[in-house]
RNA sequence: GUACCCGUAGCUCAGCUGGAUAGAGCGCUUGGCUACGGACCAAGAGGUCGGGAGUUCGAAUCUCUCCGGGUACGCCA
């Protein structure tokens, strides 16, 4: 904790076998017994020492500056009693200088990152478990960004494939659907295909000729999955989501690369045409070591491909692309499958991206199924979080004009949706529930940007901020004290993030810093501070704090509102 | 059946590179509007951290095992 440097230094000197790292800062658990602790578990291994033996060394050998007031070792920890004032001005002035970058550790300069996420499958509008993909995908992008990574982030769109042909035979007048008659139709296709094996195969057989290149066909099946993919594109811009490339995957049908594959394939033995002629891969040659999963499909007896050959010349692509990190956002339906076009990849000699899981949404019922019309749309669901906020908005804001009530209860909804769903660890099977994620109190996102717009309140009201903090700069209220405590924890929150590509401790800390901050405020009065020094150093508190969740909910996709 | 993920308060979740009495929110019980915006705050009740065993000075955190839920397992994408 680079706040603690007047801190570590004399310990520093004293040890100088020990590295910066090897102390480890962190509030003390009570304010009670001290304003900082340190942890002497690592330190005193690497000095061979016992734990409680050090923090006494340390608190009756190494003499501090007089920042700091008392230094007392209770156990293996060693509690410090700072002047906060002294302390606070350091850690608020490196805030407010960094700004909109505070928080980044800039691990990403220089450094370039492709991701592919969300790729639907153009058939119908999304659900709510496409779209923990989606925001998923769409916060890791801005998280790598903040980080300073150049990022291009890539849709592979499913435009070719059986569930298409079913759809284009299935509605022929799609010309005239909306794109949300087109989900009824898709439903209705496959359950017309389950039960009439002849419309089934006609199916098939349109994948053939699509795959010969039939233009005709091949105009068909453009039409209605652009339709799809506007549509769901639409409805993903209203979360803020949006991508650079779309890759459409007609386009790596019988693709060059493939024969690389192959090839390297072939030569170890690992490729066979199976007793119903069909062309497999036998990962149990490649070293897989299960039987589940061990065989791979790459061609049907008819010659027409599967999605995971034509997968396999789109991976190849996207890795020629040069990228320093490649990142796959899948569901965890997927990990079986992406193990095993990794194992294809690394036997061809060929780099394979990183996936990243997550764990499906469900319904109190069961899983959501698209097929079956088991589902809550996306846009419904936004349709009706917006219409919530915006009655609370009616009545907490009727001084604003009709089309800024509006604009803000669109962003209080989409904060309200990707709070709730990016703050759970993506590991996690998340039961949808209307009521608690459609909830604007509590643990969710309006309630931290209701603290965001109490700050730009005060903001405007006090006028120009001073950038640097005054000599005569005080900060020594409790609630100053753990408020700041709570924003030192921002840039640790976002290496561990990006170290671990899970997006969720951001939001987590963006609770904490917005609760640390109503605590504060609740406590301190700011516009009104008992003098000009604190009444400055309040304000300049503010400016920072709402910078640090500012930054950790542009993250989450989330705007930080003015009013609300 | 096999592999992987998950199992922490009534409910939804943090905490998991082992470390000070396990933390929030919702719901419940109280109290706070002379509000720098109550989408709030303060206080209280509520937990054998799924069960068991092991490693360790120390385990919600590591290992094993059992139970429960999720996911997947050769012509869906």
């Amino acid at each position: 904790m680079t706040a603690f440097a007047a801190l570590a230094g004399p310990i520093l000197a004293a040890y100088p076998a020990l590295d910066p790292a090897d102390l480890d800062f962190a509030p003390s658990p009570k304010l009670e017994v001290g304003d900082v602790a340190l942890r002497t578990f690592v330190a005193a291994k690497k000095l061979k020492m016992a734990p409680p033996q050090f923090a006494a060394a340390v608190a009756k050998e190494v003499r501090f500056g007089p920042a700091v007031v008392s230094a007392s070792p209770a156990g293996p920890y060693l509690n410090f009693r700072l002047n906060r004032s002294v302390f606070a001005r350091e850690i608020v002035g490196g805030i407010l200088r960094e700004g909109p970058r505070y928080g980044s550790t800039g691990s990403g300069t220089g450094r370039k990152l492709l991701i592919e996420h969300t790729s639907i499958n153009p058939n119908a509008s999304p659900h709510v478990g496409r779209a923990r993909n989606a925001m998923f995908g769409d916060s890791l992008t801005r998280l790598f960004r903040f980080e300073g990574f150049e990022a291009d982030v890539h849709y592979y769109v499913n435009d070719i494939g059986r569930q298409i042909g079913l759809l284009v035979l299935h509605a022929e007048n799609f010309d005239t659907m909306s794109f949300d008659e087109i989900l009824d139709a898709y439903v209705a296709a496959n359950t017309r295909a389950e039960q009439d094996p002849e419309f089934a195969k006609r199916g098939y057989d349109l994948l053939a000729k699509m795959e010969e290149g039939d233009p005709e066909t091949a105009a068909r099946f453009y039409k209605i999955t652009e339709k799809c993919l506007q549509g769901q594109l639409a409805v993903l811009a209203r979360l803020g989501i949006s991508y650079d490339h779309f890759d459409r995957e007609s386009k790596y049908l019988k693709h060059a690369r493939l024969e690389v594959v192959l090839e390297a394939l072939r030569a170890k033995e690992a490729v066979f045409t199976d007793e119903e002629e069909r062309l497999v891969v036998d990962l149990g040659k490649l070293g897989w070591e299960r039987e589940e999963g061990r065989f791979f499909v790459l061609m049907r007896a008819n010659g027409s491909s599967l999605y995971g050959f034509r997968d396999l010349a789109y991976t190849m692509e996207k890795m020629s692309k040069g990228a320093d990190v490649n990142l796959w956002v899948l569901g965890e339906d997927h990990k079986l499958y992406a193990e095993q076009l990794t194992l294809i990849l690394k036997a061809a000699g060929q780099p394979a991206p990183e996936p990243i899981y997550y764990a499906h949404i469900l319904l109190r019922e069961g899983r959501m199924s698209t097929r079956q019309g088991k589902v809550v749309l996306l846009s419904d669901f936004l349709d009706e979080a917006t219409a919530r906020a915006r009655q609370k908005v009616d009545e907490q804001c009727k001084d604003l004009p009709e089309a800024e009530r509006g604009a803000i209860a669109e962003k209080v909804a989409i904060s309200a949706v990707r709070f709730a769903i990016l703050r759970v660890n993506s590991n996690k099977n998340v039961i949808f529930d209307w009521e608690s994620s459609l909830s604007f109190a509590g643990d969710t996102g309006p309630y931290v940007q209701y603290s965001c717009a109490r700050i730009n309140s005060m903001l405007r009201k006090f006028g120009e901020i001073p950038g640097e903090p005054a000599a005569d700069f005080v900060l020594d209220h409790d609630a100053e004290w753990q408020l700041l405590m709570a924003l030192i924890e921002l840039p640790k929150t976002i290496a561990a993030s990006v170290a671990a590509r899970n997006v969720a401790p951001i939001g987590q800390f963006a609770l904490d810093a917005a609760r640390q901050f109503t605590t504060f405020y609740h406590d301190c009065p700011v516009l009104t501070a008992d003098s000009e020094a604190r009444r400055r150093a309040r304000i300049q508190l503010c400016a920072a704090t709402l910078s640090a969740i500012s930054n950790a909910l542009g993250i989450l996709g989330i705007d930080a509102l003015e009013r609300m």
